[in-house]
DNA sequence: TTCACGATTCTA
DNA sequence: AGAATCGTGAAG
């Protein structure tokens, strides 16, 4: 890797002060911006994010609402951490820890556009883990710098961006809080706002590889 | 120790 | 609409 390509992406690197804030700020925020993980060959694999939800202990259906336990204690730590947790026995759900310690709060990353692949390839919380090939030893690791994951500042800058606002899915608690986003233009979100029909497929945006820095 | 239940996905 | 599948937390 050429050292000012390493650079640039250090420059990119989403840093503490942006998830220093309430998930329902950071979550629309995040649409467009980059998950990227390196794996040990040097290769990286790489994502558009393009769905996510907020939650936060003031409600009902955050895993933190509750109690602070051991399989939640990553949502109560440190902002610009990773959370993850396994989902009906089955599938691991990826989150980003959010605003402040001892509260907890967080993103979950619902979908990616990934460049070269399949539109559903990472299309739904669970798939996006498995695609990644993240699990519960990811939990509580550092987003911050770069290490073997992180997060890369938006780079949307080839499209119109329209990012729609609605409600979560998945949960029966707090289903009314409009904190889902999700970005209009691509194909690859898990469920979209009645009336909203997926954009057709030539016109439809994805990311390609000039979308990486 | 037991039991009910998911921030899901795939199949019929 | 229903099944698959298992870690966790609450209850007994």
């Amino acid at each position: 890797m050429q050292k000012n390509k390493l650079k640039l992406i250090e420059s990119n690197i989403l840093p503490i002060s942006f998830f220093s804030r309430p998930a329902e700020q950071v979550a629309p925020d995040l649409i467009g911006c980059k998950l990227v993980r390196k794996l040990s060959n040097g290769d990286f694999l790489w994502g558009v994010i393009v769905e996510t939800e907020a939650y936060s202990q003031s409600e009902e259906a955050c895993h933190g609402y509750f109690h602070r336990t051991s399989r939640n204690e990553t949502l109560f730590g440190e902002p610009g951490h990773l959370y993850v947790y396994l989902t009906y026995g089955i599938y691991h759900c990826i989150n980003v820890v959010t605003d402040r310690s001892n509260w907890a709060n967080g993103v979950l990353l619902r979908a990616l556009a990934m460049p070269g692949e399949h539109e559903r390839i990472a299309s739904g919380p669970g798939l996006l883990a498995k695609r990644f090939e993240l699990n519960l030893c990811h939990d509580n690791c550092q987003l911050t710098q770069e290490n073997d994951l992180w997060l890369a500042s938006n780079s949307l800058t080839s499209i119109n961006t329209t990012v729609v606002r609605t409600t979560r899915i998945g949960i029966t608690k707090a289903k009314e809080l409009p904190w889902r986003w999700y970005l209009k233009e691509s194909r690859s979100i898990s469920k979209r706002k009645r009336g909203d029909r997926c954009p057709p497929k030539p016109q439809a945006w994805h990311p390609t590889s000039s979308d990486y820095l």
